[in-house]
RNA sequence: GGGGGUGUAGCUCAGUUGGUUAGAGCGCUGGCCUGUCACGCCAGAGGCCGCGGGUUCGAGUCCCGUCACUCCCGCCA
């Protein structure tokens, strides 16, 4: 017999009654009754009830163990009878009786119990990360992880795509976010720099002739934390294709995207292809937002006509300063109280905004201070524009336009959210197209590449001769689900004289460029075809997958908020002889 | 760097207007229990009420500061 099982504890059925077996695991639960004794052996596939009486030698021994204790037990399989079977468990009709038990590792009174559903803190579960990955839905979320995985590797090869690694020790760029710098000890006081994306190997794979690229890649950022967004390191599905057009990238990547939803989603329903296609201000003016949760039935206007030179003072004086009104209907609201209303000013002021105005219909009367100054003829024009019903609701974001985009979109989502608008169990693919190739640092006072500085510009070389910069629209897409930007991708420049160009504008002299970028400049002065891809965030699509609301939820061993691992103590400090072979000098900036 | 929330037993939480000795469930320790599957029953241990200062006759409770965790803003081509 096997040292320590013949059989997992998701294995045992009725077949096996009157075999001996062997199961190695964890001690789920242990109900004790004193002559009686009946253990939950749990493993990763699943759990048998194991029982024993105080007849048994080893009895004493296995009475004293705590949960999750690591035990082998052999015994015979027998049937339960009909009034003790479990029917919410797959093994539930038999039980494994204890002849034999031997403690393979022992546990200590626990920290946080692996057994239930009771929420912990995080610092606790991530303490103590191999508990916390034992319990039921972390287990599931990981194994979620790997199979989605292995689904995206599946649908890229048989789409020809060929999948590359690339290096993880590069040379920082000047663009982007912070890097993460890793000493050189052969040439001091010269660092590599961890790929934030391997946005210009990728574009050298293409240059080097392989066609279609893909790679499920590590991406450092030194940026800090939210819920979506894991600090130091996350996974894209890295997407390189050549001589494609955007169309034919949308193409490719679609049936993927929604193949692999389709295969775990369950009974969610999934957009299929092909997408929406949302030009980025158009998601503005509508959706308030460039990551637009299409699940919300909301659509955001702009009805800075009917205020100007209105009787709404507050309102026309601003539009006449160059402030714009969006509005956002409330379907259904307008029956609700007044509170409701009041409400939602006070979360627009307390967003760090001056407020939002609305307007309550009631059975057909609009009510509220707008509408008593606006008079009937607008608020009439308003409604018709609108098509608001007998009894909705409207609110008014009135700004400068990119603030009032920013609060429209806002309060579109909250309204969604309060009035339980959204449309349930469902992912909603959109893209998001026609990004601006620049836009204003008002940090910096410059010009700077908005997105992604290796873009081709619509127009090409023209367009940036002879177009304002900030008017330049780029090759430059998102995939959104769910509000969730989930990949930014693009047509690439491969022509050296846009690169230099395209630098220029955005403050960056061509020498500079050259010293910066010499393996992607190089490259395109040896033949370079046109080529273009995007990478989706892998956690990000576990995480929509598993319904989590947060991205620690599918990483196995995340750093917290403060990219600390609690687990593992890093960021940690190193030897005095460890700094030296790197030519390395902890001084206090403060002292 | 800024704003919000949270912080009471190993864990999840309650704690009234500032008032006697700070409670419950789970877990832990001991005892009882032969059909449980959130087993049950009895007993017990376990507290720097995050930390520091202040107000007060008196602070878990009020004030100020600080720390930790978290959410958001900045940042994230």
């Amino acid at each position: 017999m096997h040292a320590y099982r013949t059989h997992t504890c998701a294995d045992i059925r009725t077949d096996h009654v009157g075999e001996t077996v062997r199961l190695s695991g964890w001690v789920h639960r242990m109900r004790d009754h004193g002559n009686l004794l009946f253990i939950d052996l749990r493993d990763h596939y699943g759990l048998t009830q194991c029982v024993i009486d105080a007849d048994k030698a080893v009895f004493k021994e296995i009475e004293a163990q705590r949960a999750e204790s690591v035990i082998t037990v052999t015994g015979k399989v027998v049937k339960r009878t009909p009034d003790t079977v479990n029917a919410g468990l797959p093994t539930g009709e038999v039980e494994l009786v204890i002849k034999d038990c031997k403690l393979q590792s022992a546990a200590g009174e626990l920290p946080m119990p692996v057994f239930g559903d009771q929420e912990y803190p995080e610092d606790i579960r991530l303490r103590y990360r191999f508990l916390d990955l034992r319990r039921e839905k972390m287990h599931a979320n990981i194994v979620l992880r790997n199979k989605v995985i292995a689904s995206i590797r599946k649908r890229m090869w048989n789409a020809g795509f060929q999948e590359f690694q690339t290096p993880i020790l590069t040379a920082s760029s000047p663009e982007g976010a912070r890097d993460f710098l890793v000493p050189s000890r052969l040439h001091p006081g010269k660092f590599y720099a961890l790929p934030q994306a391997p946005q210009q190997f990728k574009q050298l794979v293409m240059m080097a002739g392989f066609d279609r690229y893909f790679q499920i890649a590590p991406c450092f950022r030194d940026e800090d934390a939210r819920a979506d967004r894991s600090p130091g390191e996350f996974y894209q599905l890295d997407v390189e294709m050549s001589f494609v057009t955007q169309d034919d990238v949308f193409a490719a990547i679609e049936p993927v995207i929604t193949g692999v939803f389709e295969e775990f989603a369950g009974d969610r329903k999934v957009t299929p292809a092909p997408y929406p296609r949302i030009p980025y201000k158009e998601a503005l003016l509508k959706y308030g937002s460039d990551k637009p949760d299409l699940r919300n039935p909301i659509e955001i206007q702009d009805v800075t006509e009917i205020f100007r030179g209105s009787g709404f003072g507050i309102f026309a004086k601003m539009i006449e300063g160059g402030a714009v009104v969006r509005a956002i209907p409330a379907p259904g609201a307008g029956g609700l109280a007044r509170s409701f209303f009041d409400k939602m000013n006070d979360w627009a002021r307390s967003e760090g905004y001056a407020g939002l105005g609305y307007i309550n219909i009631k059975d057909g009367s609009p009510g509220g201070p707008i509408a008593k100054n606006l008079g009937e003829d607008r608020t009439a024009t308003l409604r018709n524009q609108l098509s608001l019903g007998d009894n909705d609701g409207v609110f008014f974001a009135c700004a400068k336009e990119a603030d009032a985009a920013r609060l429209a979109g806002l309060a579109r989502g909250k309204i969604g959210l309060d009035l339980d608008l959204l449309a349930k169990d469902e992912f909603r693919f959109c893209w998001i197209v026609d990004y601006p190739l620049f836009e204003y640092d008002e940090a910096e006072k410059k010009i700077d590449f908005s997105h992604n500085p290796f873009s081709m510009p619509q127009g090409g070389l023209d367009a940036l001769e002879s177009k304002d910069p900030l008017d330049i629209l780029a090759y430059q897409y998102d995939i959104v689900c769910n509000g969730v930007e989930l990949s930014s991708g693009a047509i690439r420049n491969h022509l050296p004289e846009i690169m230099l160009k395209a630098f220029g504008i955005a403050g960056y002299d061509a020498e500079t460029v050259e010293k910066e970028f010499p393996g992607m400049l190089n490259a395109f002065r040896y033949g370079a075809p046109p080529h273009g891809g995007l990478a989706p965030g892998v956690d990000r699509i576990v995480m929509l997958l598993a319904d989590e609301p947060n991205i620690r939820e599918v990483i196995l061993f995340p750093m917290n908020q403060k990219a600390e691992d609690l687990m593992m103590g890093a960021p940690s400090g190193v030897s005095p002889k460890h700094l030296r072979e790197l030519n390395l000098r902890i001084i206090d900036l403060d002292a």
